[in-house]
DNA sequence: CAGAACCTTCACATATTTGTGAAGTGTGTT
DNA sequence: AACACACTTCACAAATATGTGAAGGTTCTG
C-alpha cells in the first residue's frame, strides 16, 4: 500500500471515529472521551500513550488528559506503567469491556431507583404520584436485576455462539 | 393544612423534580424534557394541560411546547384533546411508561449496534479494531436481546409480585 | 543533580445549549 | 366575521461546556 493510501485509510478511520463518537456522545458521553474510546477501539493497537492518542486525533494532549481520566474512573480504559518508563499506557481490555460498561450503567441505574425512592417518602404512598413512583421504581429494580443477569451470562454465550458456528 | 403549608408541600415537590430531572439529565435527558417528566410522574394529576406544566414548573410555556413534544415523540407522554377544548392535554400512560422509555432505549441501541457494524467494514476484520468493533457488536446484540426479553416480561413479573405480598 | 520527557492543571477564547419574551399561527367561540 | 385563547416558532441573551496553549509538577535519563 502506497504513502498515500495509508493518509487515505487513516482519513476514513478518523471519519468514523467521529461518527462513532457522536453515537455515544448521544447516549450521554461527552466529546472526547467519546472519541478516545472509539479511537482506541477501532485503531489497530491494544495499548495507547496518552501521545499516541493525542496525535491520531490530531487533538491536544490537555484534551486527552481529561477524556482518559473519565474512562479510566468507569472502567472502560486501564492504565498501566511499564517499568523503566515515563509513559502511561492505556489499555483496551476487550473481554470485559463491555461488561464494564454496563457495570458503569448499572451504578447509574442505581442512583436512578435511589432517587425515585427518595421521591416516594417526599410525595407519599397516599397520593396518585407517589403511586407511581413507587411502580417506576418496581419497574427499574426488575430491569437492573436482569440487565446485571445478562452481563453475568455473556461470557458463557460468547463462547457458545463461538462454538455454534 | 393551611395554605402556607401547601406552599410549603409544593416547594419540596419542586426540589424533588430537580433532583429527580438531574439524574435524568445525567442518564442523557436534555433539561426542560427531564423537568416536564419529573414533574408528570410526581405531582398528583395524571393529566395536564401545557399550562399547568408551565404554571407548575414556573416556566415559560415555549419550553413547555419543546419539552412535551420530546417527550411525546418518545412515546413517555401521550397528546389528548378533549372534544369541545381548546388545550392539548398531556396524559402519562402510567402502565406502559418505563416499557416505552426502554423501547426507545431500544433504538438508541440499534443506531448503535447499525454504526459498529458499518465500522467493521471500514476497518476489516483482519486487523485488531475490526475485531473490537465485531465483539462490540456481538455483546451489544446480545443485550439488546436481554433487554427487549425483560421490557416483554414485565407486565407478567409485575402482576406475579403484586400477588406475592 | 541537571535535563528532558511526559502528563496535568489552569485560564481563557470559542462553540454550543438553554430558556425567555415577542410575534405568529391556528382553532373554536360569540 | 372578529375575537380570544392555546400553542408554536423565532431571535436573542445568558449560562454552560469544550478544547487549546501555557505554565507547573513529577519521574526517569545521563
Amino acid at each position: 500500500m502506497t504513502v498515500a493510501g495509508e493518509d487515505t485509510a487513516r482519513r476514513e478511520l478518523l471519519r468514523y471515529v467521529e461518527r462513532f463518537a457522536l453515537v455515544l456522545r448521544e447516549a450521554g458521553m461527552a466529546p472526547m472521551p467519546a472519541r478516545v474510546l472509539a479511537y482506541a477501539l477501532a485503531d489497530d493497537a491494544d495499548r495507547y500513550t496518552a501521545a499516541d492518542l493525542a496525535e491520531g486525533l490530531q487533538v491536544s494532549p490537555a484534551a486527552i488528559s481529561g477524556a482518559v481520566r473519565q474512562l479510566v474512573q468507569w472502567g472502560l480504559l486501564a492504565r498501566e506503567r511499564e517499568p523503566g518508563t515515563r509513559s502511561d499506557l492505556y489499555v483496551l481490555d476487550d473481554q470485559d469491556l463491555w461488561s464494564r460498561f454496563i457495570g458503569a450503567e448499572l451504578s447509574t441505574l442505581d442512583r436512578f431507583i435511589e432517587t425515585v425512592a427518595a421521591g416516594i417518602d417526599v410525595v407519599g404512598l397516599d397520593r396518585p404520584g407517589g403511586r407511581r413512583l413507587a411502580e417506576t421504581r418496581n419497574f427499574l429494580a426488575f430491569l437492573r436485576e436482569q440487565l446485571a443477569d445478562a452481563v453475568r451470562r455473556w461470557p458463557a454465550e460468547r463462547d457458545r455462539r463461538a462454538t455454534d458456528r
